[in-house]
DNA sequence: ATGGTCGGTGTCCGA
């Protein structure tokens, strides 16, 4: 049975569900990683959700900000969440599926506006978060590894993924100390970025634009912040990957859109 | 060079 996971900055969840509706038919997910839900469990639309297909969720959410969600169709092995930098954040949970695939959605800090961890808190907060998730996944080399890391990194990590590689070097989520702090979770093991894998690097692609453009399409100054990543063992079985540009011209859009992988059965 | 727009614990703050 293949495996199709999507993931999304969904920016209020309860806001967007008739845009989740179209993601799914759009898209057919098995399984949809959110972020930014921006409710508490006890408001998130848990019933709705399962009523599109998708019975099986794994929430971890707060009041206002942040917040991350799992919703599958498929059940859970084992599911859970997770703190980091010692705060209670809402920024990752996790679902294993029975086989072993391993499923991690997180919503890494934005970082706010100066790219000085010593002038900026925020920005701090997002390079020890990217250590911090480094260090945890270097400690797991070894296992079998088959593994999917995705969510919104709020990272832009190649020159083609935003719309002016110059003129965002000084602009947070494109800085270079923040790329290669990525490049260091890319290297615990060796994950391999879905998108990219069928994209060519060359090829200009984002996944995000400014509420503030006048006109999103037309100007198309967007970033690349969401990624599906694989470890290498899932390489393989990839067989599509792709970002669902149009959900951005949807009614009441989120600013992000869908990011799309499908793993085959591997036989 | 600046300011532009969303969402929500809304008249501020985070993105």
């Amino acid at each position: 049975m293949a495996l199709r996971v999507a993931t999304w900055n969904v920016n209020s969840v309860r806001l967007r569900l008739e845009n989740l509706r179209r993601l799914i038919a759009a898209a057919a997910p098995d399984i949809i990683c959110l972020q930014e839900t921006k409710v508490e469990d006890k408001d998130f639309p848990s019933a709705a959700v399962t009523e599109m297909g998708y019975p099986h969720q794994q929430i971890r959410g707060m009041k206002s900000y942040n917040g991350v969600a799992i919703l599958s169709r498929i059940p859970f092995a084992e599911a859970g969440t997770r703190d980091w930098c010692g705060r209670q954040d809402s920024r990752h949970v996790f679902v294993v599926l029975d086989g072993g695939i391993e499923i991690h959605n997180f919503y890494v800090p934005a970082g706010g506006d100066i790219p000085d961890p010593e002038q900026n808190d925020k920005f701090a907060h997002k390079l020890s978060f990217l250590d911090a998730m480094t260090g945890w996944f270097e400690a797991r080399r070894g296992e079998p590894n088959r593994f999917v890391l995705t969510g919104d990194f709020n990272i832009a990590p190649l020159d083609t993924d935003v719309w002016s590689h110059k003129q965002l070097l000084k602009v947070v989520s494109h800085t270079p100390v923040e790329v290669a702090s990525l490049g260091r979770l890319g290297a615990s093991h060796d994950w391999v970025d879905a998108v990219r894998h069928f994209i060519p690097p060359e090829e200009r692609l984002y996944s995000w634009w400014s509420y503030r453009a006048r006109d999103w399409a037309a100007s198309d100054r967007g970033r690349r912040l969401d990624h599906i990543w694989v470890t290498p063992a899932l390489e393989e079985r990839l067989e599509g990957a792709w970002v669902l540009r149009e959900a951005r011209g949807w009614e009441r859009p989120s600013d992000h859109v869908p990011v799309i992988a499908t793993l085959n059965d591997g036989s």
